[in-house]
DNA sequence: ATGGTAGAGATTCTA
């Protein structure tokens, strides 16, 4: 009997200043499982309420002051993940994997938040960039040595899109962080080593595909500048598993919204 | 290498 696990996964951009959303968010699409990624929350801050209020038992956290931040919720059970890591030499809360408790066995989901790089494509002159391209190719190379990774899926605001219609234009934007060739190579690379795009995998990769739209568009619908920033990658042992997915567009139009909307995708485990 | 907006938390950084 297969079980359904709905995975969401959100940039709520502040924790703290976003509950009510957060709760709106769970009560529109049900998730089993939440992984949040710029929750900009330290550790000793984190507001432990919510758990009660989205009607979730569990939770895990990884924050700091003012920047960054992870945390994931869940219905079922979960521990901290051994593998769960600092990345390239720094403890700025980017990654913490878990591992849920199901009936067909464990089940890990890492949870990630990229570095955004900063605006200039060129290492030298952006230390952000370099940061950018190091923790991505890092994390290719871990996943690379565990090549018969199963059961896992991975998650979060990897602040890359990879393909041509990932982004609202594939020419104007190959200058611009996020979609310059350097980083969507790395990106594939990482994909390679073990996963599977369970967004793509519903929609074809010609049609266009965003999960954030800039705060700085003064009208972010109707130019639609959109690009796929937020992925949902599983082990190919779950391809057939995969059963829906769900980008809640309309969040970007909330008030008070995230510059990211939350993306949910439906196993049968 | 524009400037636009947003959040944290300090009067600027990061996105």
């Amino acid at each position: 009997m297969a079980k359904t696990l709905r995975i969401l996964t959100w940039n709520i951009n502040s924790v703290r200043l976003r509950q009510g959303l957060l709760k709106d968010v769970v009560d529109k699409l049900a998730p089993d499982v939440v992984c949040l990624q710029e929750t900009k929350c330290p550790d000793d801050l984190f507001p432990l309420d919510l758990p009660k209020v989205l009607g979730m038992d569990h939770v895990l956290f990884r924050g700091m002051k003012g920047y960054n931040g992870v945390a994931v919720f869940s219905k079922t059970p979960m521990r901290r993940h051994e593998d769960t890591q600092d990345w390239v030499g720094k403890e700025d809360c980017r990654h913490l994997a878990v591992e849920l408790d199901l009936p067909g066995g464990p089940l890990v989901i890492h949870n990630f938040y990229v570095p955004a790089g900063g605006d200039i494509p060129d290492t030298e002159l952006n230390p952000k960039f370099a940061h950018k391209l190091d923790f991505v190719a890092a994390a290719r190379d871990h996943f690379a040595k565990t090549p018969k990774l199963t059961r896992a899926v991975l998650v979060g605001d990897l602040n890359i899109a990879p393909l041509e219609h990932d982004v609202w234009s594939h020419k104007q934007l190959l200058k611009i962080v996020s979609h310059t060739p350097v980083e969507t190579a790395l990106l594939t690379e990482w994909q390679d080593t073990c996963w599977h795009d369970g967004l793509r995998h519903f929609v074809p990769a010609d049609q266009k595909l965003y999960t954030w739209w800039s705060y700085r568009a003064k009208d972010w619908e109707a130019a639609n500048k959109g690009r796929r920033l937020d992925h949902v990658w599983v082990t190919h042992d779950l391809k057939g598993a995969l059963t829906r997915h769900e980008i809640l567009k309309e969040a970007r139009g909330w008030t008070q919204a995230s510059d990211h909307v939350p993306v949910l995708v439906e196993l049968a485990l």
